[in-house]
DNA sequence: TTGTATGCGTTATCAT
DNA sequence: ATGATAACGCATACAA
């Protein structure tokens, strides 16, 4: 026993043999417990950093049951598709900004998330069974489409989990979200206020949500200045769904001078479409879109759009999770909601 | 013993009692080890999904020593900055892609990469101590900025990874890249077919290896093709660089008729500026990008690009480090190096 | 082919 | 305040 051959990394034991300690001491020095006379904290801290000890993740959460450590999971479409698919939910701006703010919030207290795509029923099935095993603690879930059964399995699994958008049907879970309505309300204030008399809007798919809340509010705002009668054409979030809901728009709305695109992407297609039929941004139609996405400041005007703090947004979500998975597990639940505010650029 | 209350989660022991055999059996079963009589894997399997058993993964790595995972790290920028450039880093659209690759291919072998951003010194020290932890068997990195420490601070920790790009000093890692120089004869011999004549190019920024390729390779097939002289500008990859590169260029030669851009976001930029100005594309001037990001088909027109199958690249190093750290861990080092092909579109 | 027994590195419960 | 010691759940060497 005495001969023992220099194994790939220290020990626990190792430190207390070094610092001539059991092992419980230099286990309560590591976890911060008190009642540990300084001295031979530091006697121990120094025979940690000259062994060069990292503690062991697996055996230290086969006994505290915990992972210390949380999933991202992104939701993306239907239960059918492939690689191709994938490339555009992960390619998403929006999802760049998810995965920072969660990244943000997580990586200063010494934590990385796990990165999950759900897209089909196998991979929901999956995600479930991954997390089932440990992997994480628990998720910070963001799905691109309605009526994703996804949350409702993490539930049912007693997974704890956050969501990015209040979930269709009621559920018992914590969630984050924006107040869609009154961010819809500054796009149509700010149209108004511009002078802009013949408005349109380009609404998202309505079985989600946000999209109906943003249409919804939107109405609103438009029918208290004045304007009962708004015009719409339906997208699908896309740039190119942008473009078709356009140049429909255009043809039964020729004279329109103002534009509510319910997101920066389907803004960047009208942007397009409008160029296209000879018509100026700002001067002849004013543009605002919904997000403040990277694709808001790509444009040519740059849009004038109501942002949408996703990174913040993120970091709740997280803290959120944290709260319900950290060393008190709270069970409570909870829902925060974020207020937009407008960004004006070139295009309205 | 006999009253052993209901435990959150079965274990081995539990289908081994349901199933009448021993936890070595189970766990052989579960573990697809041969020698095992059908029959008893029948049972066994049973008392798996009636019990409803899953594996636990820290009792499992603890003996194993191995995580069963690996992770996806982000270098970024220097040492400095906060979280707004944490924002730039992840909403860079190669990113997504390069998430999408090591999913892709992670996803069907039940594996989930942890997602971890290096953007300071402080969170690269961080990075290292986490992976030595055991939180992952080795790393898939992408570094976005020369000169990084990271590479080597893996490699001397001895902990497995796989490089985007072939690193700017020699390392004993493994890596995948592009042919850049290949890339870059694509789009000089379509700009030069196209019948341009006064062919300029906005570069990366020189002392990123894929920067210089891309413009020594631009140089070498112009000058074959008797354009001993190519007029450049540098850029930074941002849109923002190549509005000033493209700024610059038209200064200096107003009348080009050709533009090759070390990236599409600078390309982007590039048509913003040459539209400023008055120049139709690619009537008056034809615009080659680089990468084929999603900005290549968001612009008007769609830029013709050299496409980087990102996706792909990203899924080989994901292969190459699963060959090192998997069942029969290989040290053997590789690098491969992807093809690019020309996609044109309508900017060229 | 199957079962028994041991150890992986920690935390936590006891004594002391 | 510190030190023994018992789990934690699994894989595997060895015995049968």
């Amino acid at each position: 026993m005495g001969d023992r051959v220099a194994r790939d990394s220290p020990t626990l034991e190792d430190v207390a043999r070094a610092a001539g300690v059991s092992r419980a001491t230099v286990s309560r020095v590591i976890n911060g417990i008190r009642n540990v006379d300084p001295a031979i904290q530091d006697v121990v801290r120094r025979a940690i950093s000259s062994t060069g000890y990292v503690p062991n993740r697996a055996a230290r959460s086969l006994v505290t049951r915990k992972a210390g450590s949380v999933a991202l999971v992104v939701s993306g479409a239907g239960d059918d598709e492939g690689g191709e698919a994938r490339g555009e939910v992960l390619g998403d701006p929006f999802f760049g900004r998810i995965a920072s703010g969660v990244v943000g919030y997580l990586s200063p207290r010494g934590m990385h998330p796990l990165l999950m795509l759900a897209d089909s029923a196998e991979a929901r099935r999956q995600v479930v069974a991954y997390l089932r095993q440990g992997h994480a603690d628990g998720a910070v879930l963001v799905s691109t489409h309605a009526a994703d059964p996804l949350p409702a399995q993490l539930v049912e699994a007693g997974l704890p989990a956050v969501l990015f958008a209040r979930p269709p049907r009621p559920l018992p879970v914590s969630y984050v979200d924006l107040a869609h309505r009154d961010g819809a309300r500054l796009a149509a204030d700010h149209l108004v206020a511009r002078g802009c008399r013949r408005v349109a809007t380009i609404t998202g798919p309505l079985d989600v949500l946000a999209a109906a809340d943003r249409l919804a509010g939107f109405r609103e705002a438009m029918a208290r200045h004045g304007h009962p009668y708004v015009p719409d054409a339906a997208g699908d979030f896309t740039q190119e769904g942008g473009e078709r809901a356009m140049a429909a728009l255009l043809l039964t709305e020729p004279d329109l001078d103002g534009l509510f695109a319910a997101n920066d992407l389907m803004a960047q297609g009208a942007l397009h479409v409008l160029r296209e039929h000879g018509r100026r941004v700002p001067d002849d139609v004013a543009v605002v879109g919904f997000d403040d996405s990277s694709a808001a400041t790509a444009c040519r005007p740059a849009l004038t759009t109501v942002r949408q703090p996703i990174e913040e947004m993120a970091a709740e979500m997280t803290r959120l999770l944290l709260d319900r998975v950290g060393p008190q597990p709270g069970r409570s639940l909870a829902s925060v909601i974020f207020e937009p505010t407008l960004v004006v650029r070139g295009s309205a």
